[in-house]
DNA sequence: AAGTGAAGCAACCGCGGCGTT
DNA sequence: CAACGCCGCGGTTGCTTCACT
């Protein structure tokens, strides 16, 4: 795929990349690491810039780096990080260490954004969007968790998960305590399947296409069940939540 | 089989933050 | 403290592939 090659009037190549020169940049990197972009390409062999360097390292040649279909897991991390964080793609990619940011990004654009928007679901504010949204109703206080599950639709199900982010976020006093107890959060394998070997994600994806098969949607993935959301509130301990909407700057 | 629009993805562009001078 | 340059991030573009008519 890609963009067709050209050439600045500098000379420095642009465009998709061949493999020879991916070649040429793991091997320079392999060799030196990574260090000041600006020389890297000259000192690599490349006519490339900088900047471009660095992207398809970072985007494509870096090891551990994966491609291709994100699970229903990863698709719902996303979705819940972006409820805390919204456009951060660089803060939601450091809890997803084997994706990028940019592919992170491409995925919501193309797929998850449309998906809540045809749930109901409005993806800058993870909140029903006016004219789905029936009764607005708190749907979750420390000492009442269970009581309003049995009706809800899954569009308002599906944005309590992301509710319930953004006053968590809200209650977490800077950017990095909010980064460390959602790493924590991530971390915990009872929470979520998104660090786990190659073979469970396979599994994980043929259960999904199971499910899908028998008639459920897409979109009943991105529901956080009762049970989901009483345990996530009990592991990150948040007793008081503000009222506004979560703003790391 | 051909045409067309949607989806997916790699890469570029511009801006803001931050370090250095 | 202002000016400058580099880096990283987020938004956007452009190309390919796929699905549908």
């Amino acid at each position: 795929m890609g963009r067709a090659t050209w050439y600045d009037a500098d000379g420095t190549k642009r465009g998709e990349w061949t493999e020879e020169e991916d070649q040429k940049l793991v091997a320079y990197i392999d060799e030196y690491g990574v260090g000041d972009w600006r020389f890297l390409p000259d000192k690599a062999g490349l006519r490339r810039c900088g900047k471009s360097c660095r992207l398809r390292w970072l985007n494509f040649l870096r090891p551990g780096i994966k491609k291709g279909k994100f699970t229903p897991q990863e698709e719902q991390v996303i979705i819940n990080l972006h409820s805390a964080f919204g456009n951060r793609w660089a803060l939601i990619a450091q809890q997803m260490p084997n994706r990028s940011d940019n592919d992170i990004k491409n995925h919501w654009n193309s797929c998850l954004k449309k998906r809540l928007k045809r749930n109901g679901i409005d993806p800058v504010t993870h909140q029903p969007v006016a004219n789905n949204l029936t009764v607005e109703t708190p749907w979750f206080n420390t000492e009442c968790s269970t009581s309003s599950s049995a009706t809800a639709s899954p569009s308002y199900s599906s944005s309590r998960s992301a509710h319930l982010l953004n006053k968590i976020a809200t209650g977490i006093s800077s950017r990095q305590h909010c980064v460390d107890r959602i790493k924590n959060i991530l971390s915990d394998p009872r929470t979520t399947n998104i660090h786990c070997h190659e073979e469970e994600g396979e599994e994980l994806t043929k259960d999904h296409e199971k499910i899908l098969a028998s008639g459920f949607q897409e979109e009943d993935f991105l529901m956080w069940d009762e049970e989901e959301l009483r345990r996530f509130m009990e592991e990150i301990s948040v007793m008081e939540f503000g009222t506004t909407s979560y703003d790391c700057n």
